[in-house]
DNA sequence: ATAATAAACGGAGACGTCTCCACTTGTCAA
DNA sequence: TTGACAAGTGGAGACGTCTCCGTTTATTAT
């Protein structure tokens, strides 16, 4: 499971790729067979349980194949979700490359707007397992958040608008580091700790996150 | 273990509590033995081996007490890390405390950034134990931060200050939002992400938050 | 077809968290 | 002192992650 990084502009097409990096040779036909099994599987108890609830293990037996099958394909939970993404992933970026190429004469900070809407609404479609993908029962959860290719395309993406919307005349703020920042009050846990126990709505939310971070009016 | 939160301004000796809530009776002569061990016995190993790498099995085996004796003190290996660090959240609290009231007249946000320099600092000392704090295996990582003990204390604190330095004239920005995302800023995960990863000293790092997060100069 | 071979498989097992509960032990009132 | 009993104990065991490795299977060259 990989997500390509392009160059240039989004290639909405491009960014998930499954199969091992550039093709080592085509999936095996009883392996392919297994994957399938596996995302049956996954998605069938996930509905059920909801994606907290269910562990490696059940899935395997689910699918009928042993713990081992299951882990040399998935590294863990979270790889499965993502992989269980893949659909959603690509429409979000192609949700944002329109956007970005319909308002590309607006200002900068508008388009960071349409970004964070279109992705709070990505999460909240597929709330549990976008959770599920940035959830790691390893140590250095944030370190394997930030390691993953979804991660690091919006990184990227956002560090430009944060760069041109870079008022000239002040201490430059580091785009990288506002980026992770960004991120990381996007994240599930922080998401869903404001709505849950806050109180705060999707709108309030993203008000308050654009009010802290101070960017331009709308 | 406990930490008492306070009416008015910060009181360093009553914030870190041990014992059950408001004394339910003295704990008995021979828990008090075994307390004392599992305390021995993680800082030991904490040392041999670092923090992560040091199982609550292993703790247990190491103070010569079942698992069960052990998980019945504390829940998980945040719990004894925080017990742990007793002695020095205290000294925190109390840093703070000193530098509140010594800078009494100067403006909210010169308070804050001292607040965040002794955090900081803080957090250097005792990097390991604190991020095992924050370190939590079950679900909902974020939650059992933010509920925490030393996560409200800190998060009062700012709320304060915070209010203090809003803008007139602005929107106001929820304050405790605000709060939360400047602990989530600092909190071990992006701290040290930011530190090995980014390449970010301290220094630039407390910089970059407080560009990031636009409070006033100085 | 068939042999060679690399990929995929499965499950035992190491190690981890955490719970449950029958048993022991300290404490305190009588 | 002694007995009642809450507090504390320990370890078996349920369940989880993840690895290792001997065996099976698909593919591809012959």
């Amino acid at each position: 499971m990989s997500i390509v990084l392009h160059n240039g502009c989004l290639g909405s097409d491009e960014i998930v790729n499954d199969t091992e990096e550039t093709q080592g040779r085509s999936e095996r036909r009883d392996a392919a067979e297994n994957r399938q099994r596996i995302l049956d599987a996954a998605l069938r108890l996930f509905e059920h349980n909801g994606v907290e609830q269910v562990s490696m293990n059940q899935i395997a037996t689910e699918a009928k194949i042993g713990p081992g099958t299951l882990y040399r394909r998935y590294r863990n939970k979270s790889e499965l979700c993502l992989d269980l993404m893949k659909e959603n992933i690509i429409i979000l970026f192609e949700n944002i490359e329109a956007h970005l190429t319909q308002n590309r004469t607006a200002p900068a900070s508008q388009r960071l707007k349409g970004v964070l809407i279109l992705f709070i609404r990505f999460r909240e479609k597929k709330s549990q397992l976008l959770t599920g993908v940035e959830e790691s029962t390893t140590t250095n959860r944030f370190r394997s958040r930030t390691q993953s290719p979804l991660y690091v395309e919006l990184h990227q993406l956002l560090v430009g608008l944060l760069d041109e919307m870079t008022v000239t005349g002040h201490t430059p703020p580091d785009s990288v580091f506002k980026a992770d920042m960004l991120l990381m009050a996007l994240s599930s846990d922080s998401y869903s700790f404001q709505k849950e126990e806050r109180g705060y709505s999707s709108e309030k939310f993203l008000e308050q996150i654009w009010l802290t971070f101070n960017f331009q009016d709308v």
